[in-house]
DNA sequence: TTACAAATGCAACAATATTGTATTTAGAAA
DNA sequence: TTTCTAAATACAATATTGTTGCATTTGTAA
C-alpha cells in the first residue's frame, strides 16, 4: 500500500513542481509517504516537531497546491493529510474515492480503488465534485476487536 | 422545504427529549427551522450573538447528543449545523444523506431525498456509516450564473 | 562566488472550541 | 403561591488551530 521512495525520488518531485529542495520539504514527503493512510494536522504537528508550525502550514499548502497531497477533513473535523495517488494537477484534484475513518484508532484511509457511484441530484443541482466519507472499523481494529470477544 | 413551526411545537420538543424550555434554547430551535440549509457556527454566532458563546456551543452539543440536529462540516471544514428530518435518536443519527455545499454561496444543503448507494468495501473495513459530499452550485446560484451568461 | 528570490523562523494575532465556576432560572414539591 | 434544587446560563480563563507580517537564512541560477 505505502509507496516506498528513495529521498532523490522526493528531491525530483518538488524539481517537478519548481519547489525548491528543502530539508523540512523532504522530511515531509517521507513521512507521509512512508504511511498508507493520511495523517491529521495535529498529528503531523508533533512528529515534525522541529519544524517552525507555520512552515509547515505553507508547505502543505503549497504541496496541495501543487497536487502532491490532498487534505481530507475527518468526522470531528479535523484536518488531514494525504498524498495524492491518483493523477491530481495543480489546483485541479481528483481525489473523489472514499474516505473511511476508523473510530476507533481514528486514522483516515484513502481507499482510492473504489471510485464514485453515479448519483442524480435533485433538479438545479450542479456537482463539480463528490466525496464520499465512511465510518466504521478499520481491517486491524476489527480483527482486535473479534479476538477480544473470543 | 423548510419546517414550519411554531413556538409551542419548539417547546414540545424540548420536553420530549427532557430539556428545560429555555430561552436561547427556543431561539435556536426556531433559528434552525426557518431555514432549508445548514447554518454556519460563525453564522449561528453571529446572529445569536445575544446568546453566550459557551452557552450556543453547549445547546448545540446536547441537541446534537439528542438526535434534534447534526453537525456537518463543509468543504472549509467549518461546523455547520441542521435540524435531523430522518428518525434520528439519542446518541444515534441516521444522517447518512448527501451535503451539497454550493462553492458560490457557500450554504450548505442536506439533500434527504437521496439515499446512499450501496457500496462493497474492500475487505476487512466494516462501515457503521456513510455520508457523501458534493460540491457545486446549489439551483440559485445556477440560475444566477446562466443569467450572467446571457 | 555572488546575488536574489524563495523558504524558513519568529512574533503577534485571529478564530474556534473547551473547562471551571458563580449566578440565574425552570419546574417540581411543599 | 412560595420555596427549593438541579439544570442552564454567563463569565473568565485557557487550549487548539490557523493566518499575517517581517527579519533572517538558504537554494539555485547567473
Amino acid at each position: 500500500m505505502a509507496q516506498i521512495k528513495n529521498n532523490y525520488q522526493f528531491e525530483d518531485m518538488l524539481q517537478k513542481h519548481n519547489l525548491k529542495k528543502t530539508g523540512p520539504r523532504l522530511r515531509v514527503l517521507s513521512m507521509m509517504y512512508s504511511k498508507n493512510t493520511a495523517t491529521s494536522q495535529p498529528d503531523l504537528e508533533s512528529v515534525m516537531n522541529d519544524i517552525d508550525r507555520v512552515t509547515l502550514y505553507r508547505i502543505l499548502n503549497v504541496f496541495e497546491e501543487k497536487g502532491i497531497i490532498h487534505k481530507v477533513f475527518d468526522l470531528n473535523g479535523t484536518a488531514n493529510y494525504a498524498v495524492c495517488h491518483s493523477n491530481c494537477q495543480e489546483n485541479h484534484h481528483h481525489d473523489e474515492h472514499l474516505h473511511f475513518n476508523c473510530t476507533a484508532c481514528k486514522n483516515v484511509y484513502c481507499l482510492n480503488e473504489l471510485n464514485m457511484p453515479r448519483l442524480n441530484l435533485p433538479s438545479g443541482f450542479e456537482a463539480q465534485s463528490f466525496t464520499l466519507y465512511a465510518s466504521g472499523l478499520c481491517p486491524k481494529c476489527s480483527k482486535k476487536q473479534a479476538a477480544k470477544v473470543n
